[in-house]
DNA sequence: TGAAATGTGTAGTAAATAGGACACATGACA
DNA sequence: TGTCATGTGTCCTATTTACTACACATTTCA
């Protein structure tokens, strides 16, 4: 398991190679934090932002934010008003889940998009 | 929308006509709280109480926890646990989800239970 | 070669979270 | 009617969260 910082750092740096406007201190001004704040997230020096941040810290950089959530420790806030809206249903359904490998969970993913209910 | 209060009031309140053991301060010492705290929370006097109390509350008063974490604003650290360990996933599983009928959704729940996959 | 940009160390902080301590008025009830 | 239990008001606090501000040494490159 990788770490929200290195994770960050790694695709700063390799979208870098390509384009010198991914310096520390450019892509903390574009998202609108300290550049001293971001060289902490980088190395883990400070816990990972909070959500707002760690969005647009995705976006910037062009990761997937849920996956970067995720190795901030958190779970996105419009996945969880999801299941607040109906905990018991959601609550079985993911626990249910848990064991269930990728392919099978898709083919749900897929069953419910082509929608037969 | 009823309130986080109001409902473990309700509960405690209905639960104490058959058991006078249920009163307020009686409750609070069992789950391990102090009374006047749990006054406050009956009362949305102060915000809803950590998860752990939360749990502890629910199963006292023979509550579902989810539901009661879903009225306090959270999500149980255990479901956000799985959900962190393959994001992409159960993101799109549960935004796919967001609107689908409760009935659909407890198909898929024994379809899976039933476990052909 | 010197000005600008870069990454980082140190120090500090406002707000939110999650309660505890104690006193007090009221009510039950034996 | 005195005692115990009950619910609540007021005040206080430790910890965590999520940052900012500023200074500084080093690197870059025009």
């Amino acid at each position: 398991m990788t770490h929200f910082g290195s994770a960050i750092r790694n695709r700063r740096e390799h979208l870098r190679q390509k384009d010198r406007r991914y310096s520390l201190r450019q892509v903390a001004l574009r998202i609108g934090i300290e550049p001293a704040y971001l060289s902490k997230i980088e190395r883990c020096d400070v816990a990972p932002p909070s959500e707002a941040t760690t969005i647009r810290l995705a976006r910037e950089l062009g990761e997937d934010p849920d996956v970067l959530l995720a190795l901030a420790g958190k779970v996105s806030s419009d996945l969880q008003e999801i299941i607040r809206k109906r905990p018991r249903l959601f609550a079985e359904l993911i626990r249910q889940l848990k064991e269930v490998p990728d392919h099978a969970i898709l083919r749900v993913v897929r069953e419910v998009r082509d929608g037969e209910w």
